[in-house]
DNA sequence: AGCCAGGGTCTGC
DNA sequence: GCAGACCATGGC
């Protein structure tokens, strides 16, 4: 059970399981937060948040109730039980290893567009590129919060502007993809809010209309951005795992919460070496 | 220099 | 249906 206090400049949740904010914010999920002396800087629904946690505690700062409950709490997914995820994980003998590497991850509820965008940016690409480009997007694009801070640019900017204005990004292939989703979300073609109550199949096909996105980066934008537990995004890395783990796939019981265990898998194969 | 990076499209069998 | 070339860019 939560214990959230609201106070006139943050907001401060005791109780928490299953959650640290340093492997949630650094196994791949995302590509904008920065740490700074325990204190994580990011931005949501184009303010900026800055979040830290110690323990079972977390304070958000800047932060009143009505932010709290309409953006903090659904993006850090506070109340999802993790707790009972992560013990069904530990019990299997194949993947209880990755579920002891990070007991603290979570999947975050980003936003949509700014999922969609920054998957597709992810293919072919590795994540301090992602990085990079995604920064520089904003920045060029995005609409200035506070001086350095940058909300990510809305469907209508990017659908306005051409290959050769996204060049500074240096998105190399996917700036025509990039455009085509931002076309597509503009126009209601890709509507999320329809999306997100479809099941996943159906979702992911409203997905893969748009040009250059494919299976995996749908599947990410599912997951990571609409708040679909069962998406199983399958890249290389995941792909080499799970033909030695299970080749045929996850045990069924797991089937509900996949994507919550392929995100235990795909960090631990990633920083466990070493 | 060559390979790889949280892939997808297009072509040719 | 499936393999293979190709796609920009940058770090190692």
């Amino acid at each position: 059970m939560l214990n959230i206090t609201y106070g006139k400049e943050s907001v401060n949740v005791i109780g928490l399981n299953n959650f640290c904010l340093d492997e949630i914010l650094d196994c791949g999920q995302c590509f904008r937060w920065t740490s700074c002396d325990g204190v994580w800087t990011g931005v949501i629904s184009g303010r900026v948040v800055r979040l830290k946690g110690s323990g079972d505690k977390l304070c958000v700062y800047d932060c009143d109730k009505e932010f709290f409950d309409n953006v903090i709490a659904p993006y850090l997914d506070l109340y999802y039980d993790y707790e009972a995820v992560h013990k069904s994980v530990l019990q299997d003998s194949l993947l209880c290893n990755a579920a002891k590497f990070a007991p603290g991850i979570r999947i975050l509820r980003q936003q949509p567009f700014e999922t969609l965008c920054s998957f597709i940016i992810s293919q072919n690409n590795n994540i301090p590129r992602i990085k990079g480009i995604v920064s520089r997007l904003c920045e060029g694009f995005g609409e200035e919060i506070s001086d350095g801070y940058y909300a990510f640019p809305t469907p209508d900017k990017l659908s306005s502007l051409s290959v050769d204005d996204l060049a500074p990004c240096r998105a190399g292939f996917r700036a025509k993809y990039l455009i085509d989703a931002a076309k597509k979300v503009a126009d209601g073609t890709v509507n999320f809010d329809e999306i997100s109550a479809l099941p996943l199949d159906e979702a992911r096909e409203k997905l893969t209309v748009i040009y250059g996105v494919g299976n995996k980066v749908a599947d990410c934008v599912l997951l990571y951005g609409l708040g679909k537990k069962d998406a199983f995004p399958v890249d290389v890395w995941i792909g080499r795992a799970m033909q030695t783990l299970y080749p045929e796939g996850l045990p069924a019981h797991m089937t509900p919460y996949a994507g919550v265990v392929q995100q235990y898998i795909f960090h631990h194969i990633r920083n466990s070496e070493k």
